[in-house]
DNA sequence: TCATTTCGTCTACTATAAGAGACGAAATTT
DNA sequence: AAATTTCGTCTCTTATAGTAGACGAAATGA
Protein backbone atom coordinates (compact mmCIF):
# COMPACT_ATOMS: atom_id res chain seq x y z
CA UNK A 1 0.00 0.00 0.00
CA UNK A 2 1.59 3.10 -1.57
CA UNK A 3 1.34 6.87 0.43
CA UNK A 4 -1.77 7.73 -1.62
CA UNK A 5 -3.84 4.84 -0.42
CA UNK A 6 -2.44 5.31 3.16
CA UNK A 7 -3.81 8.47 2.93
CA UNK A 8 -7.02 7.55 1.01
CA UNK A 9 -7.81 4.83 3.53
CA UNK A 10 -6.98 7.66 6.40
CA UNK A 11 -9.14 10.04 5.12
CA UNK A 12 -11.99 7.72 4.36
CA UNK A 13 -11.66 6.48 7.86
CA UNK A 14 -11.83 9.93 9.72
CA UNK A 15 -14.54 11.09 7.39
CA UNK A 16 -17.02 8.34 8.34
CA UNK A 17 -16.09 8.86 12.05
CA UNK A 18 -16.97 12.49 11.37
CA UNK A 19 -20.38 11.87 9.48
CA UNK A 20 -21.51 9.78 12.38
CA UNK A 21 -20.62 11.81 14.87
CA UNK A 22 -21.91 14.57 13.56
CA UNK A 23 -25.54 13.46 13.33
CA UNK A 24 -24.67 11.99 17.01
CA UNK A 25 -25.38 8.48 16.08
CA UNK A 26 -23.34 5.33 18.05
CA UNK A 27 -21.99 2.60 16.13
CA UNK A 28 -25.11 0.91 16.46
CA UNK A 29 -27.17 3.21 15.18
CA UNK A 30 -25.29 3.66 12.04
CA UNK A 31 -25.11 -0.34 11.71
CA UNK A 32 -29.09 -0.28 11.91
CA UNK A 33 -29.09 2.34 9.27
CA UNK A 34 -26.62 1.36 6.42
CA UNK A 35 -26.98 -2.72 7.23
CA UNK A 36 -23.80 -2.98 7.86
CA UNK A 37 -22.46 -4.33 11.15
CA UNK A 38 -20.72 -2.12 14.03
CA UNK A 39 -17.79 -4.31 14.14
CA UNK A 40 -17.24 -3.61 10.50
CA UNK A 41 -17.77 0.36 11.14
CA UNK A 42 -15.57 0.26 13.76
CA UNK A 43 -12.81 -1.40 12.14
CA UNK A 44 -13.06 0.36 9.21
CA UNK A 45 -13.01 3.98 11.53
CA UNK A 46 -10.00 2.47 12.99
CA UNK A 47 -8.10 1.26 9.58
CA UNK A 48 -8.12 -2.20 10.67
CA UNK A 49 -10.24 -2.98 7.50
CA UNK A 50 -10.51 -1.67 4.10
CA UNK A 51 -14.13 -1.66 2.88
CA UNK A 52 -15.46 -2.79 0.02
CA UNK A 53 -17.63 -0.63 -2.69
CA UNK A 54 -20.63 -2.36 -1.35
CA UNK A 55 -20.22 -1.48 2.05
CA UNK A 56 -19.20 2.01 0.82
CA UNK A 57 -22.18 2.75 -1.39
CA UNK A 58 -24.23 1.32 2.18
CA UNK A 59 -22.94 4.21 4.32
CA UNK A 60 -23.11 6.57 2.16
CA UNK A 61 -26.32 6.03 1.66
CA UNK A 62 -27.57 5.99 5.30
CA UNK A 63 -25.94 9.93 5.24
CA UNK A 64 -27.51 10.51 2.14
CA UNK A 65 -24.64 11.51 0.41
CA UNK A 66 -24.08 10.31 -3.23
CA UNK A 67 -20.34 7.94 -2.52
CA UNK A 68 -18.39 10.74 -4.56
CA UNK A 69 -19.39 13.06 -2.62
CA UNK A 70 -18.50 11.62 0.28
CA UNK A 71 -14.88 10.75 -1.22
CA UNK A 72 -14.42 14.01 -2.15
CA UNK A 73 -14.94 15.07 1.30
CA UNK A 74 -12.56 12.90 2.55
CA UNK A 75 -10.07 13.65 0.28
CA UNK A 76 -10.63 17.81 0.94
CA UNK A 77 -10.09 16.72 4.86
CA UNK A 78 -6.38 16.93 4.74
CA UNK A 79 -4.34 19.60 5.69
CA UNK A 80 -3.66 22.81 3.55
CA UNK A 81 0.38 22.27 3.72
CA UNK A 82 1.62 18.99 1.87
CA UNK A 83 4.95 18.51 2.84
CA UNK A 84 7.49 17.66 -0.02
CA UNK A 85 7.71 14.17 1.54
CA UNK A 86 3.77 13.24 2.19
CA UNK A 87 3.62 13.85 -1.56
CA UNK A 88 2.03 11.34 -3.72
CA UNK A 89 4.11 9.80 -6.35
CA UNK A 90 3.54 7.43 -8.76
CA UNK A 91 6.04 5.95 -11.52
CA UNK A 92 5.15 3.86 -14.60
CA UNK A 93 7.53 0.49 -13.78
CA UNK A 94 7.64 0.36 -17.81
CA UNK A 95 8.77 3.62 -18.79
CA UNK A 96 10.13 5.22 -15.49
CA UNK A 97 7.58 7.89 -16.68
CA UNK A 98 6.79 9.51 -12.97
CA UNK A 99 4.11 11.40 -11.73
CA UNK A 100 4.18 13.25 -8.30
CA UNK A 101 0.69 15.08 -6.97
CA UNK A 102 2.13 18.72 -5.32
CA UNK A 103 -0.92 20.14 -4.18
CA UNK A 104 -2.92 19.33 -0.84
CA UNK A 105 -6.42 17.30 -1.55
CA UNK A 106 -8.09 20.93 -0.58
CA UNK A 107 -6.81 21.86 -3.70
CA UNK A 108 -10.90 23.91 -4.78
CA UNK A 109 -10.23 22.12 -7.70
CA UNK A 110 -6.65 22.98 -8.11
CA UNK A 111 -4.29 20.69 -8.84
CA UNK A 112 -0.28 20.84 -9.61
CA UNK A 113 1.66 17.91 -10.91
CA UNK A 114 5.38 17.38 -11.20
CA UNK A 115 6.46 15.30 -14.08
CA UNK A 116 9.40 13.43 -15.18
CA UNK A 117 9.40 12.08 -18.75
CA UNK A 118 12.10 9.82 -19.36
CA UNK A 119 14.15 10.52 -22.95
CA UNK A 120 12.45 8.80 -25.56
CA UNK A 121 9.59 7.93 -23.75
CA UNK A 122 5.78 8.28 -25.00
CA UNK A 123 2.66 8.99 -23.68
CA UNK A 124 -0.66 8.99 -24.88
CA UNK A 125 -3.62 10.70 -23.60
CA UNK A 126 -7.42 10.02 -24.86
CA UNK A 127 -9.50 13.06 -25.22
CA UNK A 128 -11.74 12.13 -22.30
CA UNK A 129 -8.90 12.76 -19.95
CA UNK A 130 -9.40 16.39 -20.63
CA UNK A 131 -13.10 16.59 -20.76
CA UNK A 132 -13.79 18.46 -17.38
CA UNK A 133 -10.53 20.75 -16.82
CA UNK A 134 -8.24 23.66 -17.76
CA UNK A 135 -4.99 22.92 -17.87
CA UNK A 136 -0.98 24.40 -18.65
CA UNK A 137 1.66 22.72 -18.82
CA UNK A 138 5.48 24.49 -18.39
CA UNK A 139 8.29 23.23 -18.90
CA UNK A 140 10.87 23.33 -16.05
CA UNK A 141 13.24 20.86 -17.50
CA UNK A 142 14.57 19.10 -20.94
CA UNK A 143 12.10 19.59 -24.12
CA UNK A 144 8.94 18.16 -24.58
CA UNK A 145 6.78 17.15 -28.08
CA UNK A 146 3.30 17.93 -27.15
CA UNK A 147 0.86 16.60 -29.47
CA UNK A 148 -2.93 17.75 -28.90
CA UNK A 149 -4.98 16.50 -31.90
CA UNK A 150 -3.16 17.44 -34.71
CA UNK A 151 -1.25 20.26 -34.35
CA UNK A 152 2.53 19.25 -32.52
CA UNK A 153 4.17 21.76 -29.77
CA UNK A 154 8.01 21.88 -29.39
CA UNK A 155 8.29 23.44 -26.17
CA UNK A 156 11.66 24.05 -24.60
CA UNK A 157 12.46 25.24 -20.89
CA UNK A 158 10.56 27.77 -18.87
CA UNK A 159 7.87 27.52 -22.42
CA UNK A 160 3.90 27.27 -21.05
CA UNK A 161 1.32 25.97 -22.79
CA UNK A 162 -2.53 26.17 -22.45
CA UNK A 163 -4.57 23.56 -24.03
CA UNK A 164 -7.59 23.86 -26.33
CA UNK A 165 -10.63 21.78 -26.34
CA UNK A 166 -10.63 18.29 -25.13
CA UNK A 167 -8.52 16.25 -27.66
CA UNK A 168 -6.14 13.15 -28.06
CA UNK A 169 -2.99 14.08 -26.63
CA UNK A 170 0.54 13.07 -26.68
CA UNK A 171 3.59 13.91 -24.53
CA UNK A 172 6.94 13.19 -26.00
CA UNK A 173 10.10 13.21 -25.09
CA UNK A 174 12.41 13.51 -28.11
CA UNK A 175 15.45 14.42 -26.44
CA UNK A 176 18.94 12.72 -24.70
CA UNK A 177 17.92 14.10 -21.33
CA UNK A 178 14.82 13.58 -18.99
CA UNK A 179 12.16 16.11 -19.64
CA UNK A 180 10.72 17.97 -16.34
CA UNK A 181 7.04 19.70 -16.78
CA UNK A 182 4.60 20.89 -14.34
CA UNK A 183 0.93 20.14 -15.02
CA UNK A 184 -1.37 22.83 -13.37
CA UNK A 185 -5.01 22.23 -14.04
CA UNK A 186 -8.38 23.12 -12.53
CA UNK A 187 -11.24 20.98 -12.81
CA UNK A 188 -14.68 21.35 -14.65
CA UNK B 1 -27.77 -5.33 -2.02
CA UNK B 2 -30.09 -2.66 -2.47
CA UNK B 3 -30.80 -0.39 -5.82
CA UNK B 4 -28.52 2.08 -5.07
CA UNK B 5 -25.65 0.40 -4.66
CA UNK B 6 -26.06 -2.39 -7.36
CA UNK B 7 -26.28 0.95 -9.77
CA UNK B 8 -22.78 1.95 -8.20
CA UNK B 9 -21.26 -1.24 -8.48
CA UNK B 10 -22.31 -1.81 -12.17
CA UNK B 11 -21.34 2.17 -12.88
CA UNK B 12 -18.12 1.73 -11.66
CA UNK B 13 -17.50 -1.37 -13.45
CA UNK B 14 -18.09 0.10 -16.34
CA UNK B 15 -15.88 3.32 -15.47
CA UNK B 16 -13.07 0.86 -15.35
CA UNK B 17 -13.45 -0.77 -18.16
CA UNK B 18 -14.05 2.71 -19.84
CA UNK B 19 -11.27 4.20 -18.44
CA UNK B 20 -8.81 1.58 -19.36
CA UNK B 21 -10.27 1.39 -23.05
CA UNK B 22 -9.87 4.71 -23.59
CA UNK B 23 -6.11 4.11 -22.77
CA UNK B 24 -5.77 1.29 -25.01
CA UNK B 25 -4.54 -0.74 -22.02
CA UNK B 26 -5.16 -4.66 -21.78
CA UNK B 27 -6.07 -6.16 -18.16
CA UNK B 28 -2.80 -7.09 -18.33
CA UNK B 29 -0.98 -3.58 -18.61
CA UNK B 30 -3.46 -2.38 -16.32
CA UNK B 31 -2.91 -4.92 -13.76
CA UNK B 32 1.29 -4.50 -14.05
CA UNK B 33 0.77 -0.53 -13.73
CA UNK B 34 -1.45 -0.68 -10.72
CA UNK B 35 -0.73 -3.89 -8.70
CA UNK B 36 -4.30 -4.95 -8.65
CA UNK B 37 -3.82 -8.70 -10.67
CA UNK B 38 -5.41 -8.89 -13.73
CA UNK B 39 -7.48 -11.57 -12.39
CA UNK B 40 -9.45 -9.09 -10.24
CA UNK B 41 -9.19 -6.11 -12.11
CA UNK B 42 -11.68 -8.63 -14.96
CA UNK B 43 -13.95 -9.47 -12.04
CA UNK B 44 -14.72 -6.44 -11.08
CA UNK B 45 -15.71 -5.23 -14.39
CA UNK B 46 -17.74 -8.30 -14.89
CA UNK B 47 -19.51 -7.24 -11.53
CA UNK B 48 -18.32 -10.30 -10.20
CA UNK B 49 -16.43 -8.71 -7.20
CA UNK B 50 -16.93 -5.34 -4.93
CA UNK B 51 -13.28 -4.24 -4.97
CA UNK B 52 -11.86 -2.41 -1.96
CA UNK B 53 -11.66 1.16 -1.15
CA UNK B 54 -7.71 -0.12 -1.44
CA UNK B 55 -8.39 -1.50 -4.69
CA UNK B 56 -10.23 1.59 -5.89
CA UNK B 57 -7.18 3.41 -4.47
CA UNK B 58 -4.42 1.60 -6.88
CA UNK B 59 -6.61 1.43 -10.07
CA UNK B 60 -7.57 5.34 -9.69
CA UNK B 61 -4.02 5.96 -8.86
CA UNK B 62 -3.08 3.88 -12.38
CA UNK B 63 -5.30 6.21 -14.36
CA UNK B 64 -4.11 9.34 -12.55
CA UNK B 65 -7.61 10.28 -10.97
CA UNK B 66 -8.61 11.04 -7.82
CA UNK B 67 -10.80 8.70 -6.67
CA UNK B 68 -13.74 10.51 -5.87
CA UNK B 69 -13.57 11.89 -9.65
CA UNK B 70 -13.59 8.64 -10.66
CA UNK B 71 -16.39 7.39 -8.38
CA UNK B 72 -18.27 11.02 -9.61
CA UNK B 73 -17.19 9.96 -13.42
CA UNK B 74 -19.23 7.01 -12.66
CA UNK B 75 -22.51 8.37 -11.10
CA UNK B 76 -22.68 11.05 -14.21
CA UNK B 77 -22.43 7.99 -16.92
CA UNK B 78 -25.70 6.58 -16.25
CA UNK B 79 -28.27 7.79 -18.26
CA UNK B 80 -30.05 11.57 -18.51
CA UNK B 81 -33.43 9.75 -17.86
CA UNK B 82 -34.28 7.99 -14.25
CA UNK B 83 -37.23 5.93 -14.70
CA UNK B 84 -39.30 6.28 -11.49
CA UNK B 85 -39.02 2.13 -11.07
CA UNK B 86 -35.34 2.73 -11.14
CA UNK B 87 -35.13 5.44 -8.42
CA UNK B 88 -32.69 4.71 -5.58
CA UNK B 89 -34.97 4.26 -2.55
CA UNK B 90 -33.73 4.68 1.24
CA UNK B 91 -36.02 4.22 3.96
CA UNK B 92 -34.73 4.77 7.96
CA UNK B 93 -35.94 0.93 8.92
CA UNK B 94 -36.08 2.70 12.65
CA UNK B 95 -38.80 5.87 11.62
CA UNK B 96 -40.05 4.53 8.84
CA UNK B 97 -38.37 8.54 6.49
CA UNK B 98 -38.47 7.62 2.95
CA UNK B 99 -35.62 9.15 0.61
CA UNK B 100 -36.08 8.58 -3.10
CA UNK B 101 -33.41 10.10 -5.27
CA UNK B 102 -35.84 11.12 -8.48
CA UNK B 103 -32.94 13.10 -10.28
CA UNK B 104 -30.82 10.86 -12.56
CA UNK B 105 -26.89 11.02 -11.61
CA UNK B 106 -26.21 13.47 -14.69
CA UNK B 107 -27.64 15.95 -12.56
CA UNK B 108 -24.98 18.68 -13.38
CA UNK B 109 -24.94 19.59 -9.57
CA UNK B 110 -28.87 19.90 -9.58
CA UNK B 111 -30.63 17.07 -7.55
CA UNK B 112 -34.15 16.30 -6.20
CA UNK B 113 -35.68 14.20 -3.81
CA UNK B 114 -38.59 13.71 -2.36
CA UNK B 115 -39.13 12.60 1.01
CA UNK B 116 -41.87 10.95 3.09
CA UNK B 117 -41.95 11.69 6.67
CA UNK B 118 -43.89 9.91 9.09
CA UNK B 119 -46.13 11.92 11.56
CA UNK B 120 -44.61 12.81 14.69
CA UNK B 121 -40.74 11.85 13.32
CA UNK B 122 -37.55 14.31 13.80
CA UNK B 123 -34.74 13.71 11.81
CA UNK B 124 -32.03 16.24 12.69
CA UNK B 125 -28.65 17.65 10.23
CA UNK B 126 -25.38 18.64 10.84
CA UNK B 127 -24.68 21.80 9.43
CA UNK B 128 -22.03 20.38 7.78
CA UNK B 129 -24.56 18.69 5.63
CA UNK B 130 -25.51 21.70 3.59
CA UNK B 131 -21.72 23.22 3.65
CA UNK B 132 -21.24 22.93 -0.14
CA UNK B 133 -24.89 23.35 -1.03
CA UNK B 134 -27.94 25.58 -2.00
CA UNK B 135 -31.28 24.26 -1.45
CA UNK B 136 -34.93 24.70 -0.88
CA UNK B 137 -37.89 22.69 0.49
CA UNK B 138 -41.37 22.02 -1.13
CA UNK B 139 -44.15 20.96 0.65
CA UNK B 140 -45.96 18.58 -1.16
CA UNK B 141 -48.52 17.05 0.92
CA UNK B 142 -49.02 17.39 4.78
CA UNK B 143 -47.37 19.70 7.33
CA UNK B 144 -43.47 20.20 8.16
CA UNK B 145 -42.12 22.47 10.71
CA UNK B 146 -38.03 22.97 9.69
CA UNK B 147 -35.68 24.26 12.39
CA UNK B 148 -33.34 26.68 10.88
CA UNK B 149 -30.92 26.99 13.80
CA UNK B 150 -32.39 29.25 16.09
CA UNK B 151 -35.25 29.84 13.66
CA UNK B 152 -38.17 28.07 12.80
CA UNK B 153 -40.63 27.77 9.82
CA UNK B 154 -43.85 25.52 10.01
CA UNK B 155 -44.76 24.99 6.50
CA UNK B 156 -47.44 23.73 4.38
CA UNK B 157 -48.37 21.86 1.28
CA UNK B 158 -47.36 24.08 -1.42
CA UNK B 159 -44.79 26.67 0.66
CA UNK B 160 -41.47 26.41 -0.71
CA UNK B 161 -38.40 27.13 1.34
CA UNK B 162 -35.05 28.71 0.17
CA UNK B 163 -32.21 28.02 3.09
CA UNK B 164 -29.76 29.94 4.30
CA UNK B 165 -26.27 29.49 5.17
CA UNK B 166 -24.92 26.57 7.30
CA UNK B 167 -26.83 25.98 10.18
CA UNK B 168 -27.68 23.15 12.20
CA UNK B 169 -31.49 21.82 10.72
CA UNK B 170 -33.82 19.59 12.33
CA UNK B 171 -37.00 18.43 10.07
CA UNK B 172 -40.12 17.54 12.26
CA UNK B 173 -43.40 16.03 11.06
CA UNK B 174 -45.98 17.90 13.61
CA UNK B 175 -48.95 16.50 12.14
CA UNK B 176 -51.15 13.28 11.85
CA UNK B 177 -50.43 12.32 8.42
CA UNK B 178 -46.96 12.00 6.18
CA UNK B 179 -45.40 14.61 5.40
CA UNK B 180 -44.03 14.54 1.94
CA UNK B 181 -41.58 17.24 0.57
CA UNK B 182 -39.55 17.82 -2.20
CA UNK B 183 -36.18 18.56 -1.41
CA UNK B 184 -34.16 20.63 -4.94
CA UNK B 185 -30.63 21.16 -4.23
CA UNK B 186 -27.43 22.65 -6.46
CA UNK B 187 -23.76 21.34 -5.26
CA UNK B 188 -21.14 23.63 -4.39
C1' DT C 1 -0.56 -23.71 -42.42
C1' DC C 2 1.47 -23.87 -38.20
C1' DA C 3 3.73 -21.52 -34.45
C1' DT C 4 3.70 -17.60 -31.33
C1' DT C 5 1.80 -14.06 -28.90
C1' DT C 6 -1.96 -11.63 -26.70
C1' DC C 7 -6.20 -11.42 -24.64
C1' DG C 8 -9.86 -12.22 -21.20
C1' DT C 9 -11.84 -15.86 -18.36
C1' DC C 10 -11.58 -19.71 -15.31
C1' DT C 11 -9.66 -22.73 -11.44
C1' DA C 12 -7.63 -23.33 -7.12
C1' DC C 13 -5.85 -21.29 -3.18
C1' DT C 14 -4.88 -17.59 0.32
C1' DA C 15 -5.81 -13.34 2.60
C1' DT C 16 -9.00 -10.58 4.53
C1' DA C 17 -13.53 -8.26 4.68
C1' DA C 18 -17.85 -8.84 7.01
C1' DG C 19 -21.14 -10.59 10.51
C1' DA C 20 -22.83 -12.50 15.26
C1' DG C 21 -22.23 -12.12 19.69
C1' DA C 22 -19.30 -11.67 24.00
C1' DC C 23 -16.84 -8.54 26.80
C1' DG C 24 -15.16 -4.67 29.80
C1' DA C 25 -15.45 0.29 30.57
C1' DA C 26 -18.09 4.24 31.16
C1' DA C 27 -22.31 6.61 31.74
C1' DT C 28 -27.05 6.59 33.51
C1' DT C 29 -30.69 5.16 36.45
C1' DT C 30 -32.97 3.72 40.61
C1' DA D 1 -23.63 2.17 45.71
C1' DA D 2 -25.62 -1.39 42.99
C1' DA D 3 -28.05 -2.37 38.86
C1' DT D 4 -28.91 -1.27 34.12
C1' DT D 5 -27.99 0.54 29.85
C1' DT D 6 -24.94 2.17 26.25
C1' DC D 7 -20.81 2.32 24.00
C1' DG D 8 -16.80 0.75 21.34
C1' DT D 9 -13.62 -3.10 20.93
C1' DC D 10 -12.45 -7.92 20.69
C1' DT D 11 -13.05 -12.99 19.42
C1' DC D 12 -14.54 -16.37 16.45
C1' DT D 13 -16.57 -17.89 12.23
C1' DT D 14 -18.07 -17.40 7.49
C1' DA D 15 -18.21 -15.18 3.10
C1' DT D 16 -15.80 -13.23 -0.33
C1' DA D 17 -12.07 -10.25 -2.10
C1' DG D 18 -7.65 -10.92 -4.12
C1' DT D 19 -3.63 -13.59 -6.27
C1' DA D 20 -1.00 -16.97 -9.24
C1' DG D 21 -1.16 -19.55 -12.90
C1' DA D 22 -3.60 -22.52 -16.40
C1' DC D 23 -6.53 -22.47 -20.26
C1' DG D 24 -8.96 -21.76 -24.79
C1' DA D 25 -9.98 -18.33 -28.29
C1' DA D 26 -8.55 -14.89 -31.24
C1' DA D 27 -5.09 -12.26 -33.42
C1' DT D 28 -0.44 -11.91 -35.34
C1' DG D 29 3.55 -13.50 -37.64
C1' DA D 30 6.70 -16.62 -40.14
Amino acid sequence: MDLHEQQAAGAIAERIRLEREDRGWSLSELAERSGVSKAMISKIERCEASPTATVLGRLSGAFGLPLSRLLALAEQASERLMRADRQAIWKDPETGYTRRAISPATGNGLELLEVTLPAGVRIPYPASAFAFQRQQIWVTGGELEFAEGEVVHHLRQGDCLELGSPQPCVFFNPGKIDARYVIALTRR
